[in-house]
RNA sequence: GGCGGCGUAGCCAAGUGGGAAGGCAGAGGACUGCAAAUCCUCCAUUCAUCGGUUCGAAUCCGAUCGCCGCCUCCA
Protein backbone atom coordinates (compact mmCIF):
# COMPACT_ATOMS: atom_id res chain seq x y z
CA UNK A 1 0.00 0.00 0.00
CA UNK A 2 1.20 3.45 -1.09
CA UNK A 3 0.78 6.46 1.37
CA UNK A 4 1.52 9.93 1.67
CA UNK A 5 4.00 10.92 3.66
CA UNK A 6 3.91 14.61 4.82
CA UNK A 7 7.68 14.17 6.14
CA UNK A 8 8.92 13.69 2.47
CA UNK A 9 6.19 15.29 0.90
CA UNK A 10 5.50 12.66 -1.74
CA UNK A 11 3.49 8.85 -1.98
CA UNK A 12 5.51 5.99 -0.71
CA UNK A 13 4.99 2.18 -0.17
CA UNK A 14 4.54 1.38 3.41
CA UNK A 15 6.96 -0.93 5.16
CA UNK A 16 6.63 -1.31 8.93
CA UNK A 17 9.58 -1.37 10.84
CA UNK A 18 9.30 -4.90 12.55
CA UNK A 19 5.96 -6.52 10.16
CA UNK A 20 3.31 -7.94 10.58
CA UNK A 21 3.41 -5.67 13.31
CA UNK A 22 2.33 -1.75 12.85
CA UNK A 23 2.18 1.07 15.14
CA UNK A 24 -0.18 3.88 14.73
CA UNK A 25 -0.33 6.82 16.50
CA UNK A 26 -3.43 9.07 16.26
CA UNK A 27 -3.42 12.74 17.58
CA UNK A 28 -6.92 12.41 20.13
CA UNK A 29 -9.12 14.89 21.11
CA UNK A 30 -8.90 17.21 23.80
CA UNK A 31 -11.94 16.57 26.06
CA UNK A 32 -14.08 19.51 26.78
CA UNK A 33 -16.61 19.52 24.90
CA UNK A 34 -18.85 17.44 22.36
CA UNK A 35 -17.24 16.21 19.41
CA UNK A 36 -18.11 18.08 16.30
CA UNK A 37 -17.84 17.17 12.38
CA UNK A 38 -14.33 17.85 11.71
CA UNK A 39 -13.14 14.79 14.47
CA UNK A 40 -15.67 13.34 12.33
CA UNK A 41 -13.58 13.91 9.44
CA UNK A 42 -10.04 12.69 11.27
CA UNK A 43 -10.86 10.20 13.15
CA UNK A 44 -13.19 7.99 10.04
CA UNK A 45 -10.39 8.72 7.94
CA UNK A 46 -8.26 6.96 10.64
CA UNK A 47 -10.73 4.76 11.04
CA UNK A 48 -10.17 3.31 7.49
CA UNK A 49 -6.52 3.14 7.64
CA UNK A 50 -6.29 0.92 10.87
CA UNK A 51 -9.37 -1.64 9.40
CA UNK A 52 -7.11 -2.01 5.76
CA UNK A 53 -4.10 -2.21 7.20
CA UNK A 54 -5.40 -5.21 9.51
CA UNK A 55 -7.50 -6.51 6.32
CA UNK A 56 -4.17 -6.70 4.73
CA UNK A 57 -2.64 -9.14 7.55
CA UNK A 58 -0.68 -6.06 9.88
CA UNK A 59 -1.19 -6.93 13.53
CA UNK A 60 -1.92 -2.91 14.37
CA UNK A 61 -1.40 -1.45 17.54
CA UNK A 62 -3.74 1.59 17.78
CA UNK A 63 -3.04 4.19 20.21
CA UNK A 64 -4.95 7.58 20.11
CA UNK A 65 -4.76 9.99 23.27
CA UNK A 66 -7.12 11.68 25.17
CA UNK A 67 -5.68 15.08 26.11
CA UNK A 68 -7.40 15.84 29.37
CA UNK A 69 -4.92 18.08 30.77
CA UNK A 70 -2.47 21.19 29.67
CA UNK A 71 -3.77 23.18 26.55
CA UNK A 72 -4.65 26.56 27.27
CA UNK A 73 -6.99 28.46 25.68
CA UNK A 74 -4.75 31.24 24.01
CA UNK A 75 -1.01 31.12 23.79
CA UNK A 76 0.00 33.22 26.18
CA UNK A 77 0.93 31.57 30.23
CA UNK A 78 -2.21 34.00 30.94
CA UNK A 79 -4.54 31.60 28.81
CA UNK A 80 -6.45 29.45 30.99
CA UNK A 81 -6.67 25.24 30.65
CA UNK A 82 -9.33 24.26 28.75
CA UNK A 83 -10.64 21.72 31.10
CA UNK A 84 -10.57 23.79 33.96
CA UNK A 85 -12.06 26.48 32.05
CA UNK A 86 -15.08 24.49 31.22
CA UNK A 87 -15.29 23.13 34.60
CA UNK A 88 -15.86 26.13 36.11
CA UNK A 89 -18.61 26.84 33.54
CA UNK A 90 -20.47 23.66 34.35
CA UNK A 91 -19.25 24.13 38.15
CA UNK A 92 -17.68 20.20 37.68
CA UNK A 93 -14.51 19.19 38.50
CA UNK A 94 -12.03 19.06 35.63
CA UNK A 95 -12.14 14.96 36.18
CA UNK A 96 -15.85 15.01 35.81
CA UNK A 97 -15.39 17.49 32.38
CA UNK A 98 -12.58 15.06 31.09
CA UNK A 99 -14.67 12.23 31.94
CA UNK A 100 -18.24 13.52 30.80
CA UNK A 101 -16.88 14.05 27.27
CA UNK A 102 -14.51 11.15 26.88
CA UNK A 103 -17.35 8.96 26.99
CA UNK A 104 -19.38 11.85 24.83
CA UNK A 105 -16.24 11.34 22.26
CA UNK A 106 -16.51 7.33 22.15
CA UNK A 107 -20.56 7.54 22.05
CA UNK A 108 -20.34 9.82 18.74
CA UNK A 109 -17.29 7.44 17.47
CA UNK A 110 -19.22 4.32 18.14
CA UNK A 111 -21.79 5.30 16.18
CA UNK A 112 -19.84 6.50 13.62
CA UNK A 113 -18.69 2.85 13.33
CA UNK A 114 -14.91 3.93 14.38
CA UNK A 115 -13.26 1.18 15.97
CA UNK A 116 -12.34 1.86 19.33
CA UNK A 117 -8.17 2.21 19.50
CA UNK A 118 -6.47 -0.48 21.12
CA UNK A 119 -5.18 2.14 24.05
CA UNK A 120 -6.25 5.74 24.63
CA UNK A 121 -4.10 6.84 26.93
CA UNK A 122 -4.90 9.74 29.29
CA UNK A 123 -2.19 12.74 29.40
CA UNK A 124 -3.26 13.20 33.10
CA UNK A 125 -2.40 9.33 33.74
CA UNK A 126 1.03 9.69 32.06
CA UNK A 127 2.75 12.86 33.81
CA UNK A 128 5.52 10.80 35.13
CA UNK A 129 6.76 9.72 31.28
CA UNK A 130 6.22 13.07 30.42
CA UNK A 131 8.68 14.85 33.30
CA UNK A 132 11.04 11.68 32.84
CA UNK A 133 11.14 13.15 28.82
CA UNK A 134 11.83 16.76 29.84
CA UNK A 135 14.78 15.19 32.42
CA UNK A 136 16.03 13.11 29.73
CA UNK A 137 16.34 16.36 27.22
CA UNK A 138 17.50 18.59 29.88
CA UNK A 139 20.64 16.13 30.86
CA UNK A 140 21.17 15.83 26.83
CA UNK A 141 21.28 19.55 26.47
CA UNK A 142 18.39 20.19 24.49
CA UNK A 143 16.15 21.84 27.34
CA UNK A 144 17.15 24.60 29.72
CA UNK A 145 14.91 25.63 33.29
CA UNK A 146 14.00 29.32 34.07
CA UNK A 147 12.14 29.25 37.21
CA UNK A 148 10.06 26.53 37.19
CA UNK A 149 9.62 26.40 33.50
CA UNK A 150 11.45 24.07 31.06
CA UNK A 151 12.12 25.40 27.51
CA UNK A 152 13.06 23.06 24.66
CA UNK A 153 15.91 24.63 22.67
CA UNK A 154 15.15 24.84 18.85
CA UNK A 155 18.53 25.80 18.26
CA UNK A 156 20.15 22.49 19.63
CA UNK A 157 18.16 20.59 16.83
CA UNK A 158 18.95 21.72 13.51
CA UNK A 159 16.36 19.52 11.62
CA UNK A 160 13.96 21.58 13.46
CA UNK A 161 11.14 22.37 10.62
CA UNK A 162 12.02 19.61 8.26
CA UNK A 163 8.43 18.44 8.43
CA UNK A 164 6.64 21.73 8.07
CA UNK A 165 9.26 23.22 5.63
CA UNK A 166 9.37 26.11 8.01
CA UNK A 167 13.03 27.54 7.95
CA UNK A 168 14.31 28.56 11.38
CA UNK A 169 14.73 32.61 10.03
CA UNK A 170 10.98 32.73 9.64
CA UNK A 171 10.31 31.43 12.98
CA UNK A 172 12.71 34.14 14.33
CA UNK A 173 10.85 37.30 15.55
CA UNK A 174 7.93 36.03 13.75
CA UNK A 175 4.95 38.34 14.73
CA UNK A 176 2.89 35.14 16.00
CA UNK A 177 5.62 33.74 17.64
CA UNK A 178 4.89 33.85 21.44
CA UNK A 179 7.40 36.13 22.99
CA UNK A 180 8.39 34.96 26.66
CA UNK A 181 10.45 36.42 29.24
CA UNK A 182 11.98 33.23 30.21
CA UNK A 183 13.41 31.72 27.14
CA UNK A 184 16.47 32.44 25.22
CA UNK A 185 15.41 31.85 21.83
CA UNK A 186 11.54 33.06 20.70
CA UNK A 187 11.42 29.93 19.03
CA UNK A 188 11.83 28.17 22.01
CA UNK A 189 8.56 25.87 23.20
CA UNK A 190 7.28 24.93 26.74
CA UNK A 191 8.11 21.41 27.79
CA UNK A 192 6.99 22.14 31.35
CA UNK A 193 5.08 25.05 32.35
CA UNK A 194 5.07 26.52 36.81
CA UNK A 195 1.22 26.70 37.92
CA UNK A 196 0.44 28.24 41.15
CA UNK A 197 -2.08 26.74 43.54
CA UNK A 198 -5.33 28.21 41.55
CA UNK A 199 -4.49 25.91 38.87
CA UNK A 200 -6.64 22.84 39.42
CA UNK A 201 -4.62 20.22 37.42
CA UNK A 202 -0.85 20.54 38.56
CA UNK A 203 1.46 17.91 39.06
CA UNK A 204 4.73 17.98 41.72
CA UNK A 205 8.11 18.14 40.01
CA UNK A 206 11.98 18.26 40.53
CA UNK A 207 11.17 21.85 38.43
CA UNK A 208 8.04 22.43 41.23
CA UNK A 209 4.38 22.68 40.47
CA UNK A 210 3.67 22.35 36.91
CA UNK A 211 2.04 20.86 34.12
CA UNK A 212 3.35 19.71 31.41
CA UNK A 213 3.54 21.39 27.77
CA UNK A 214 1.03 20.51 25.12
CA UNK A 215 3.18 19.01 22.73
CA UNK A 216 5.04 16.72 25.49
CA UNK A 217 1.87 14.12 26.10
CA UNK A 218 1.99 12.87 22.68
CA UNK A 219 5.69 12.32 22.68
CA UNK A 220 5.49 10.77 25.95
CA UNK A 221 2.88 8.35 25.11
CA UNK A 222 3.80 7.71 21.56
CA UNK A 223 7.15 6.46 23.12
CA UNK A 224 5.89 4.60 25.74
CA UNK A 225 3.52 2.06 23.69
CA UNK A 226 4.69 2.00 20.33
CA UNK A 227 8.40 2.46 21.05
CA UNK A 228 10.96 5.13 19.80
CA UNK A 229 10.12 4.49 16.57
CA UNK A 230 6.57 4.62 15.48
CA UNK A 231 5.44 3.19 12.09
CA UNK A 232 2.35 5.59 11.55
CA UNK A 233 1.75 9.08 13.53
CA UNK A 234 -1.85 10.75 11.97
CA UNK A 235 -3.05 14.16 13.14
CA UNK A 236 -5.36 16.85 11.24
CA UNK A 237 -3.25 18.97 9.16
CA UNK A 238 -3.41 22.19 11.74
CA UNK A 239 -1.42 20.14 13.91
CA UNK A 240 1.49 19.64 11.52
CA UNK A 241 3.14 23.14 12.98
CA UNK A 242 4.32 23.62 15.75
CA UNK A 243 2.49 20.62 17.46
CA UNK A 244 3.81 17.73 15.31
CA UNK A 245 7.19 19.70 14.18
CA UNK A 246 7.93 19.43 18.27
CA UNK A 247 6.89 16.42 18.94
CA UNK A 248 9.71 15.17 16.33
CA UNK A 249 12.13 17.61 18.20
CA UNK A 250 11.32 16.34 21.48
CA UNK A 251 11.18 12.74 21.02
CA UNK A 252 14.14 12.33 18.52
CA UNK A 253 16.46 14.80 20.79
CA UNK A 254 15.51 12.59 23.82
CA UNK A 255 16.26 9.30 21.91
CA UNK A 256 18.55 9.70 19.07
CA UNK A 257 16.56 8.09 16.54
CA UNK A 258 13.66 8.29 14.13
CA UNK A 259 10.50 9.31 15.74
CA UNK A 260 7.78 8.85 13.02
CA UNK A 261 8.39 6.87 9.92
CA UNK A 262 5.24 8.07 8.21
CA UNK A 263 3.28 11.32 9.05
CA UNK A 264 -0.50 11.25 7.92
CA UNK A 265 -2.59 14.39 7.68
CA UNK A 266 -6.04 15.09 6.85
CA UNK A 267 -7.03 17.82 5.24
CA UNK A 268 -9.71 20.00 6.80
CA UNK A 269 -13.62 20.28 6.90
CA UNK A 270 -15.36 23.68 5.32
CA UNK A 271 -18.96 24.47 6.04
CA UNK A 272 -20.70 25.40 3.36
CA UNK A 273 -17.40 26.96 1.80
CA UNK A 274 -16.09 28.80 4.90
CA UNK A 275 -13.85 26.94 8.04
CA UNK A 276 -16.23 26.02 10.76
CA UNK A 277 -15.74 27.95 13.35
CA UNK A 278 -17.22 28.76 17.03
CA UNK A 279 -17.80 32.44 16.20
CA UNK A 280 -18.61 31.50 12.48
CA UNK A 281 -21.97 30.21 13.65
CA UNK A 282 -21.40 27.62 11.67
CA UNK A 283 -20.05 25.02 14.52
CA UNK A 284 -21.41 21.72 13.82
CA UNK A 285 -22.00 19.13 16.53
CA UNK A 286 -22.10 15.35 15.78
CA UNK A 287 -24.65 14.73 18.27
CA UNK A 288 -26.67 17.50 16.79
CA UNK A 289 -25.92 16.13 13.36
CA UNK A 290 -27.08 12.93 14.24
CA UNK A 291 -30.90 14.15 14.92
CA UNK A 292 -31.21 14.94 11.41
CA UNK A 293 -28.81 12.48 9.24
CA UNK A 294 -28.07 8.51 10.40
CA UNK A 295 -24.31 8.22 11.44
CA UNK A 296 -23.69 6.18 8.49
CA UNK A 297 -24.81 8.62 5.97
CA UNK A 298 -22.14 10.69 7.35
CA UNK A 299 -19.94 8.05 7.09
CA UNK A 300 -20.43 7.91 3.83
CA UNK A 301 -20.00 11.31 3.58
CA UNK A 302 -16.92 11.87 4.67
CA UNK A 303 -15.63 8.64 2.71
CA UNK A 304 -16.78 10.36 -0.68
CA UNK A 305 -14.09 12.86 -0.54
CA UNK A 306 -10.58 11.78 -0.09
CA UNK A 307 -8.85 12.40 3.49
CA UNK A 308 -6.16 14.94 1.87
CA UNK A 309 -9.03 16.86 0.53
CA UNK A 310 -11.04 19.88 1.96
CA UNK A 311 -14.40 18.18 2.59
CA UNK A 312 -17.19 21.30 2.42
CA UNK A 313 -20.08 20.30 4.09
CA UNK A 314 -22.96 21.10 2.87
CA UNK A 315 -27.41 20.11 3.60
CA UNK A 316 -27.76 19.31 -0.65
CA UNK A 317 -24.37 17.31 -0.38
CA UNK A 318 -25.92 14.95 2.48
CA UNK A 319 -28.88 14.24 0.79
CA UNK A 320 -26.77 12.98 -1.95
CA UNK A 321 -25.04 11.15 0.25
CA UNK A 322 -28.24 9.48 2.18
CA UNK A 323 -29.72 8.73 -1.40
CA UNK A 324 -26.57 7.15 -2.45
CA UNK A 325 -26.83 4.64 1.36
CA UNK A 326 -30.23 4.03 0.47
CA UNK A 327 -29.03 2.56 -2.59
CA UNK A 328 -26.49 0.38 -0.99
CA UNK A 329 -28.71 -0.77 1.68
CA UNK A 330 -31.20 -1.85 -0.56
CA UNK A 331 -29.14 -3.55 -2.51
CA UNK A 332 -27.80 -5.48 0.56
CA UNK A 333 -31.06 -5.82 1.89
CA UNK A 334 -32.13 -7.74 -1.56
CA UNK A 335 -28.97 -10.25 -1.41
CA UNK A 336 -30.65 -11.31 2.45
CA UNK A 337 -28.58 -13.59 4.78
CA UNK A 338 -28.41 -16.58 2.83
CA UNK A 339 -26.04 -18.91 4.71
CA UNK A 340 -26.40 -22.20 4.32
CA UNK A 341 -25.80 -22.41 0.28
CA UNK A 342 -23.17 -24.15 -0.80
CA UNK A 343 -23.35 -24.03 -4.83
CA UNK A 344 -21.17 -22.12 -6.96
CA UNK A 345 -21.98 -18.48 -8.14
CA UNK A 346 -22.60 -17.87 -11.73
CA UNK A 347 -19.29 -17.26 -14.05
CA UNK A 348 -20.77 -13.72 -14.13
CA UNK A 349 -21.17 -13.19 -10.96
CA UNK A 350 -17.40 -14.42 -9.84
CA UNK A 351 -16.08 -12.43 -12.98
CA UNK A 352 -17.94 -9.39 -12.03
CA UNK A 353 -17.22 -9.28 -8.23
CA UNK A 354 -13.39 -10.28 -9.34
CA UNK A 355 -13.31 -7.18 -11.39
CA UNK A 356 -14.63 -5.08 -8.53
CA UNK A 357 -12.76 -6.18 -6.08
CA UNK A 358 -9.59 -5.40 -8.05
CA UNK A 359 -10.68 -1.69 -8.92
CA UNK A 360 -11.22 -1.53 -4.58
CA UNK A 361 -7.98 -3.17 -3.89
CA UNK A 362 -6.23 -0.69 -6.15
CA UNK A 363 -8.31 1.96 -4.98
CA UNK A 364 -7.20 1.40 -1.24
CA UNK A 365 -3.72 0.81 -1.79
CA UNK A 366 -3.34 4.28 -3.48
CA UNK A 367 -2.90 6.10 -0.59
CA UNK A 368 -6.65 5.29 0.71
CA UNK A 369 -8.69 6.54 -2.10
CA UNK A 370 -12.14 6.04 -0.73
CA UNK A 371 -13.93 7.58 -3.69
CA UNK A 372 -12.36 5.49 -5.99
CA UNK A 373 -13.49 2.25 -3.86
CA UNK A 374 -16.82 3.27 -3.32
CA UNK A 375 -16.85 3.72 -6.82
CA UNK A 376 -16.07 -0.19 -7.29
CA UNK A 377 -18.69 -0.73 -5.11
CA UNK A 378 -21.33 1.08 -7.15
CA UNK A 379 -20.21 -0.41 -9.86
CA UNK A 380 -20.98 -4.22 -8.22
CA UNK A 381 -24.12 -2.51 -7.15
CA UNK A 382 -25.73 -1.99 -10.76
CA UNK A 383 -23.67 -5.06 -11.95
CA UNK A 384 -25.24 -7.59 -8.79
CA UNK A 385 -29.03 -5.86 -9.62
CA UNK A 386 -28.61 -6.64 -13.70
CA UNK A 387 -27.29 -10.01 -12.45
CA UNK A 388 -30.62 -10.80 -10.12
CA UNK A 389 -32.63 -9.15 -12.10
CA UNK A 390 -32.06 -11.65 -14.67
CA UNK A 391 -31.53 -14.65 -12.69
CA UNK A 392 -32.12 -14.55 -8.72
CA UNK A 393 -29.68 -17.60 -7.77
CA UNK A 394 -29.12 -17.77 -3.81
CA UNK A 395 -25.42 -19.09 -4.83
CA UNK A 396 -24.91 -15.20 -6.70
CA UNK A 397 -26.60 -13.51 -3.21
CA UNK A 398 -24.01 -15.31 -1.05
CA UNK A 399 -21.30 -14.53 -3.26
CA UNK A 400 -22.04 -10.85 -3.75
CA UNK A 401 -23.14 -10.55 0.03
CA UNK A 402 -19.31 -11.48 0.92
CA UNK A 403 -18.17 -8.98 -1.17
CA UNK A 404 -20.60 -6.36 0.07
CA UNK A 405 -19.72 -7.20 3.67
CA UNK A 406 -15.81 -7.46 3.06
CA UNK A 407 -15.52 -4.33 1.09
CA UNK A 408 -18.07 -1.57 2.48
CA UNK A 409 -18.83 -3.06 6.09
CA UNK A 410 -14.96 -4.87 6.95
CA UNK A 411 -13.43 -2.17 5.73
CA UNK A 412 -14.98 1.12 4.54
CA UNK A 413 -16.88 0.73 8.07
CA UNK A 414 -20.25 1.26 6.36
CA UNK A 415 -22.71 -0.54 8.84
CA UNK A 416 -24.83 -1.54 6.06
CA UNK A 417 -26.74 -4.22 7.92
CA UNK A 418 -27.18 -2.24 10.91
CA UNK A 419 -29.05 0.46 9.36
CA UNK A 420 -31.44 -1.97 7.92
CA UNK A 421 -32.02 -3.29 11.12
CA UNK A 422 -32.03 -0.13 13.05
CA UNK A 423 -35.36 0.80 10.94
CA UNK A 424 -36.89 -2.20 11.47
CA UNK A 425 -38.80 -1.37 14.67
CA UNK A 426 -42.26 -1.54 13.28
CA UNK A 427 -41.45 -4.69 11.50
CA UNK A 428 -44.46 -6.38 12.75
CA UNK A 429 -47.11 -3.29 11.83
CA UNK A 430 -45.31 -3.17 8.53
CA UNK A 431 -46.03 -6.54 8.08
CA UNK A 432 -49.71 -6.45 8.93
CA UNK A 433 -50.22 -3.20 6.65
CA UNK A 434 -48.45 -5.46 3.88
CA UNK A 435 -50.88 -7.87 4.40
CA UNK A 436 -53.71 -5.32 4.06
CA UNK A 437 -52.46 -3.43 1.41
CA UNK A 438 -52.16 -6.75 -0.62
CA UNK A 439 -55.88 -7.85 0.24
CA UNK A 440 -56.44 -4.58 -1.55
CA UNK A 441 -54.57 -4.88 -4.61
CA UNK A 442 -56.11 -8.15 -5.18
CA UNK A 443 -59.29 -7.23 -4.48
CA UNK A 444 -58.56 -5.00 -7.42
CA UNK A 445 -59.38 -1.93 -4.69
CA UNK A 446 -56.55 -0.03 -5.87
CA UNK A 447 -58.19 3.49 -5.31
CA UNK A 448 -58.06 2.34 -1.51
CA UNK A 449 -54.75 0.62 -1.33
CA UNK A 450 -53.28 3.92 -3.41
CA UNK A 451 -54.38 6.01 -0.68
CA UNK A 452 -53.18 3.72 1.95
CA UNK A 453 -49.54 4.14 -0.12
CA UNK A 454 -49.77 7.82 -0.17
CA UNK A 455 -50.68 8.22 3.55
CA UNK A 456 -47.89 6.20 4.90
CA UNK A 457 -45.55 7.73 1.93
CA UNK A 458 -46.58 11.44 3.79
CA UNK A 459 -45.12 9.48 7.66
CA UNK A 460 -42.30 7.59 5.89
CA UNK A 461 -42.40 4.88 4.68
CA UNK A 462 -42.61 3.29 1.65
CA UNK A 463 -44.44 0.67 -0.22
CA UNK A 464 -43.56 -1.70 -3.07
CA UNK A 465 -45.53 -4.42 -4.77
CA UNK A 466 -44.13 -7.78 -5.16
CA UNK A 467 -44.19 -9.93 -8.00
CA UNK A 468 -46.32 -12.28 -6.29
CA UNK A 469 -49.09 -9.80 -5.51
CA UNK A 470 -47.83 -9.10 -2.16
CA UNK A 471 -46.51 -5.98 -0.63
CA UNK A 472 -43.83 -4.89 1.52
CA UNK A 473 -43.52 -1.62 3.70
CA UNK A 474 -40.65 -0.34 5.25
CA UNK A 475 -39.66 2.86 6.84
CA UNK A 476 -37.57 5.25 4.88
C1' G B 1 3.34 38.86 5.58
C1' G B 2 5.07 33.35 5.31
C1' C B 3 3.41 28.42 3.62
C1' G B 4 0.12 25.01 1.20
C1' G B 5 -4.01 23.36 -1.58
C1' C B 6 -7.88 23.71 -5.02
C1' G B 7 -10.62 25.29 -9.68
C1' U B 8 -13.24 18.42 -13.88
C1' A B 9 -21.03 18.09 -16.23
C1' G B 10 -26.72 21.34 -12.58
C1' C B 11 -24.37 19.61 -7.50
C1' C B 12 -20.53 16.30 -5.25
C1' A B 13 -16.09 13.77 -6.70
C1' A B 14 -11.93 10.22 -8.76
C1' G B 15 -8.34 10.49 -12.52
C1' U B 16 -2.43 13.51 -12.86
C1' G B 17 1.31 12.30 -20.19
C1' G B 18 -2.10 8.44 -24.98
C1' G B 19 -9.91 5.56 -23.92
C1' A B 20 -13.06 11.94 -19.06
C1' A B 21 -14.53 6.59 -12.95
C1' G B 22 -18.52 6.82 -9.53
C1' G B 23 -22.63 9.19 -6.69
C1' C B 24 -26.81 12.71 -6.58
C1' A B 25 -30.13 15.33 -9.69
C1' G B 26 -32.38 15.20 -14.75
C1' A B 27 -34.50 12.98 -19.69
C1' G B 28 -36.35 8.72 -22.42
C1' G B 29 -37.49 3.44 -22.34
C1' A B 30 -38.48 -1.67 -19.95
C1' C B 31 -41.14 -3.68 -15.77
C1' U B 32 -45.95 -2.27 -12.83
C1' G B 33 -53.19 -1.75 -12.43
C1' C B 34 -50.49 2.98 -11.14
C1' A B 35 -46.16 3.37 -8.40
C1' A B 36 -41.65 2.19 -5.71
C1' A B 37 -37.30 -0.54 -6.31
C1' U B 38 -34.41 -2.44 -10.31
C1' C B 39 -32.46 -2.61 -15.26
C1' C B 40 -31.30 -0.29 -20.24
C1' U B 41 -30.18 4.30 -22.96
C1' C B 42 -28.89 9.44 -22.77
C1' C B 43 -26.53 13.47 -19.89
C1' A B 44 -18.35 17.15 -20.03
C1' U B 45 -15.15 16.44 -28.11
C1' U B 46 -13.84 18.47 -22.81
C1' C B 47 -11.24 19.35 -17.54
C1' A B 48 -10.97 28.20 -14.71
C1' U B 49 -8.31 31.39 -18.64
C1' C B 50 -4.08 32.33 -21.74
C1' G B 51 0.63 30.81 -23.49
C1' G B 52 4.55 27.00 -23.71
C1' U B 53 6.91 21.85 -23.77
C1' U B 54 5.42 17.22 -26.42
C1' C B 55 3.89 13.06 -31.95
C1' G B 56 0.21 13.57 -27.93
C1' A B 57 -1.76 17.40 -21.76
C1' A B 58 -7.37 17.75 -17.60
C1' U B 59 -2.57 15.67 -16.38
C1' C B 60 4.24 18.79 -17.13
C1' C B 61 6.09 24.27 -17.21
C1' G B 62 4.91 29.66 -17.00
C1' A B 63 1.46 33.58 -16.43
C1' U B 64 -3.44 35.40 -15.19
C1' C B 65 -8.08 35.20 -12.66
C1' G B 66 -10.99 33.01 -8.75
C1' C B 67 -11.75 30.15 -4.22
C1' C B 68 -10.14 27.79 0.34
C1' G B 69 -7.01 26.43 4.25
C1' C B 70 -2.72 26.48 7.67
C1' C B 71 0.71 29.60 10.25
C1' U B 72 -3.22 31.17 16.84
C1' C B 73 -6.70 26.66 21.05
C1' C B 74 -8.69 23.88 17.28
C1' A B 75 -9.35 17.14 14.18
Amino acid sequence: MKLYNSLTRSLEEFEPLDPPYAGVYVCGPTVYGHSHLGHGKTYVSFDVLIRYLRHLGYRVRYVQNITDVGHLTDNADSGEDKIEKQARLEKLEPMEIAEKYTRSYFEDMDALNVLRPDISPRASGHVPEQIELVRTLLRKGHAYEVDGYVYFSVESFPEYGKLSGRRPEELMAGTRVEIDEGKRDPRDFALWKKAGPDHILRWNSPWGWGYPGWHLECSAMAMRYLGDTVDIHGGGLENIFPHHESEIAQSECATGRQFVRYWLHNNMLTVDGQKMGKSLGNWILLKDLFEKFHPMVVRLYILRSHYRSQLDFTDTGMGSALSGFRRLAAFRSRLGEPEGEDGAPSEDTVGMLREAETVFMRSMDDDLNTPGALAAIFDMVRAGNSILDGNDRPADRKAMAGAMDLMAEDILGLDIRGWSASSDDTSELCGILAEARGTLRRSRLFEAADRMRDRLEEIGYTARDLPDGGSEITRR
